[in-house]
DNA sequence: AGAAATTGCGAGAACGTTCTCGCATTTCCT
DNA sequence: AGGAAATGCGAGAACGTTCTCGCAATTTCT
């Protein structure tokens, strides 16, 4: 019982196999009457076109390849796969997706399988901004290629990304309007054993981004001694050193004074110090006031709603899916640099320290 | 400039196509040497095989297709498609992703795009127990099934489900032993469309199962009076319907006596419930206790950290997986109805109201 | 009415693989 | 040393499409 092909809806309207293939994908010259019997055939003995054998022949697939960091705790894994999926459907795509898990050898056997799998073009959320000789244009075979989330330097192709500085820089001024002088930045890294206060090489250009603009923030404001703390991607050690800075014992061997405010790169980060909080009996925003980056419905509906930098995550899948498309459409397309603005959305957890 | 065939490996290596092919895949007779050097070739003009042609040939295309419910309020979405697709991976599998928001609709089409696009295997969330004759089978062109987080009746495929009963009904036990008289259970739905008290057809098994074992729990325990509110799956009414439950001024009109706990039936819910106090400044566990089903790290990390009902998602994503490629390689096997343990997990969103 | 244009359809090639044959050539056995 | 077995490789088919070409039949034009 082999399933029906194109040649056997040919035999039961009883046509050659290119009348058949002229009905059903209706193309080409051919009356209409046989248009709708070999369609009839073709319903009565239940064939299915066979999408394989058309890429074969046609030269594409009508598939693209999404290489993303699947880490569930940042908000932008989900909502970037949602938002790549759908519209990808919404313009006759579908998506074959993989998980680097921020490894760059898995990267590279990812973009290479996709590859072999034809895909019609790539979209890519680059574990590293180091290294990008597995995304120049010969070894992705030309394919058009899409990068999101993290620009990779030097690399020519077109990008998506958010304007992380401005909003981080803004969250701070927010922070000193409301009476704040001593702030802590916890920032995620993946370079470092331990957790550390100097700026170690930093894991792509978004936190960069973030790391840059809680500067600028610092800068402007005329804050004085801010608390680094740059952090391993490991919760126990995270943990560890936010332990350390929010413990009221271990604060008084401090020079520096313990902070009021805490800025995170992340949410792996900003959960780290809620469950901190929590365990040491510190209230948000009375004891420690608390700003992260990347919105999420949790973060709105908590007690008190935790201020975040919100990114334009869906807006940007969007985009990353319709880029890529004029890409495969039109292969002479120059790539483009595109930075979306983020916002501050300011609610309840930064105390207002302002005598009344 | 064409990309490179196995055909100019050949005249590269000086070698027909047969043997080009034998030695790049390892199989047949071929003398060592010719090996190496077709090996050599290859690199040397910088081939890459094409997985489509291999398809053509093979019969099978090393994918498979998943279909599920895209919603990052609940976490099976996330979770179980980073375990899916590292599954797959781990065992020389892609996964083409398709999101159905729920619409039977969609997801007809959903599957018939894979089939066309010759997955070897299917794994579905299904949007509806109601309805099934689209993955019957035939419709299927008897490609290997599983379906996942929810039963459909009357199904011939593999299912691997949790039981989510077992422990809802603990978790109406544990409510009750901290002294808990006045429960509400707060029910997702799509087919009412307003917030009503009277059962309605249940979105799927899963809640419904939940339904049931907070059932069982109310008899068990010898609870009176529960309030059950089935909400439609639209943010806005849902909250509406939570904020006449809790409003004090509007408690004083009802014969029933105000809930002291609600269970809510997903994490869509129970965010409409943390949203709902937080604007009437409703304190958890004080004013309210909350109980939900399926766990996350945020429900974790808050103040206090909320009682779940957990679900084994990761096991059950690559349980899906295993099971898939058994079908796959084996496809008289027999399908099997699995059930996964759930597990409750007390933190503090269930005030304790026993006198001491 | 005859030439020209148009219409409908079939034959066959092509996409890039893998694999079955069959045929030399080499190696092995007695 | 002579036949048998084993080895290495090439020719060609097959997977299921689409599309170009050419040819007969029909329609249109002058």
């Amino acid at each position: 019982m082999r399933k029906p092909t194109i040649n056997d809806v040919a035999a039961a309207a009883g046509v050659s196999r290119a009348t058949a293939s002229r009905a059903l994908s209706d193309y080409g010259r051919i009356s209409e009457q046989t248009r709708t019997e070999v369609k009839k055939a073709a319903e009565r003995i239940g064939y299915t076109p066979n999408q394989v054998a058309r890429s074969m022949r046609a030269g594409n697939t009508k598939t693209l390849g999404l290489v993303i960091i699947a880490d569930f705790t940042n908000v932008f894994f989900d909502r970037a796969t949602k938002g790549i999926v759908d519209t990808a459907r919404a313009n006759g795509y579908e998506v074959l997706i993989s998980n680097t898990d921020e490894n760059l050898d898995v990267e590279r056997e990812a973009i290479q399988t996709l590859i072999e799998k034809q895909v019609d073009g790539l979209i890519v959320v680059p574990s590293t901004a180091a290294v990008h000789d597995h995304l120049d244009p010969k070894a992705r075979q030309n394919k058009p290629l899409v990068i999101i989330d993290r620009m990779v330097p030097g690399i020519n192709a077109t990008s998506i990304t958010t304007n992380d500085f401005a909003s981080c820089e803004m969250a701070v001024k927010e922070a000193k309007d409301k009476g704040h002088t001593n702030m802590a930045f916890l920032i995620a890294t993946s370079t470092v054993q331990e957790a550390q206060t100097e700026k170690p090489i930093l894991q792509n250009t978004t936190i960069e981004d973030r790391v840059n603009g809680f500067m600028n923030g610092i800068v402007d404001n005329n804050v004085k001694d801010p608390i680094w703390i740059y952090a391993p991607d490991d919760p126990e050690k995270t943990q560890r050193a936010v332990e350390e800075l929010l413990n009221p014992k271990t604060k008084e061997n401090k020079k520096q004074k313990p902070p009021t405010v805490i800025f995170t790169s992340n949410n792996d980060m900003a959960l780290a110090v809620l469950k901190t909080a929590n365990k040491l009996k510190l209230n948000i925003p009375k004891d420690i006031s608390l700003v992260t980056v990347d919105d999420s419905e949790w973060l709105e509906a908590i007690a008190p709603g935790i201020t975040v930098v919100e990114r334009p995550v869906d807006e940007l899948a969007k985009l990353a899916v319709e880029k890529l498309i004029e890409h495969i459409n039109n292969n002479s397309k120059k790539p483009e640099k595109i930075v979306l603005e983020t916002k501050l959305i300011s609610r309840g957890s930064i105390q207002n320290r302002k005598a009344k």
